[in-house]
DNA sequence: TAAATTTGACCGTC
DNA sequence: GACGGTCAAATTTA
């Protein structure tokens, strides 16, 4: 399959397909390959990781919202579960250019590993969204939702999805970029802190390796099963919705912040879900004005 | 019958 | 050449 005019060429840096670019990729046809290979890339990339509960006999529907169609599955080196691919469903109606990597996870299987690229600028209703029949069958869903203008989710939707799942959520993000322009929600900050008791993060993130402004508590936390940070699924999504918006990394920092929301060991959970998300602090810094397309 | 999934092939990167 | 990501024809599902 000759893959000239292929519509990856129109994403913009942050996601969000540019009107000129795109007109320009599929009157052409033309494609610079190289030039795709950048902006893909240059994705906004970040990272969650869902747990389902097959025992409580709810395998679903838990649904992020969105609709996706799968396109692809592949056998990836040293990992024992094939990678499932999918791109929104809207991506040809509304040039919605969003994707996700299912993985599971090799040591607990009941952990998937949700990697999203690209935001979605579709106009989907995410109540409509249809709904999964299975884990097994198709990814779970995560918990966590990096709610922006376009997703929000009902408290039922939320307590449906905490009831099944477990966990989880991950940022990868281009500290490079955010660095010097950049500064935490501080309703977020204050939130993790109070509920995590030392929130590790320092408020200046100018290293070479954001990793290495975090505590090892942070990232190992002292939790029996593995490494994930204890935070409620609330915080996460400011956290997270905040922070995602603003991956434009070329480097693959990876599994920077993990939330556990396990019934074992976060019994916090279902306090703090039903709290509605905060609004990003307008002390939020962005420097590139795409952030917002 | 339209939409979604499966799956082998293709392509770019390393 | 190996590997990961994507495409699209074939197949399945609703």
């Amino acid at each position: 399959v000759p893959t000239t005019g292929m519509p990856e060429s129109s994403i913009s840096v942050d996601g969000s397909p540019r009107s000129e670019e795109f007109e320009r990729g599929f009157k052409d046809h033309v494609v610079d390959h190289k030039d795709v290979s950048k902006k893909r890339k240059l994705l906004p990339t970040w990272t969650d990781q869902v747990r389902v509960f097959s025992e409580d006999g709810l395998e679903g529907p838990i649904d992020d919202g969105y609709s996706w169609r799968k396109y692809g599955q592949k056998d990836i080196l040293g990992a024992k579960y094939p990678r499932s691919y999918y791109r929104c469903t809207y991506r040809n109606v509304q040039n919605c250019w969003a994707t996700k990597q299912v993985q599971r996870s090799d040591e607990d299987p009941t952990i998937f590993e949700i990697t999203y690229r690209g935001k979605h600028i579709c106009n989907q209703n995410p109540h409509t969204a249809p709904a999964p029949a299975s884990p097994e069958k198709q990814e779970p869903k995560q918990i966590n939702h990096h709610n922006n203008h376009q997703q929000q989710q009902q408290p039922n939707e939320l307590l449906l999805n905490f009831r099944t799942n477990l966990r989880v959520n991950t940022e990868d993000f281009d500290y490079k970029e955010i660095a010097s322009s950049f500064s935490f929600p501080s309703t977020s900050f204050e939130c993790m802190k109070t509920e995590n008791q030392n929130f590790p993060f320092s408020t200046t993130l100018s290293n070479d390796n954001l990793v290495g402004s975090f505590s090892p508590s942070f990232i190992s936390p002292a939790t029996s099963e593995s490494n994930y940070f204890s935070v409620s699924p609330c915080r996460m999504n400011n956290f997270g919705g905040g922070l995602h918006n603003f991956q434009h990394s070329e480097s693959d920092l990876t599994e920077i912040i993990s939330a556990n929301t396990s019934a074992t060991n976060s019994p916090i959970v279902d306090l703090d879900f039903s709290i509605a998300p905060v609004d990003l602090d307008p002390n939020f810094l962005f420097d590139a004005p795409e952030f917002f397309n």
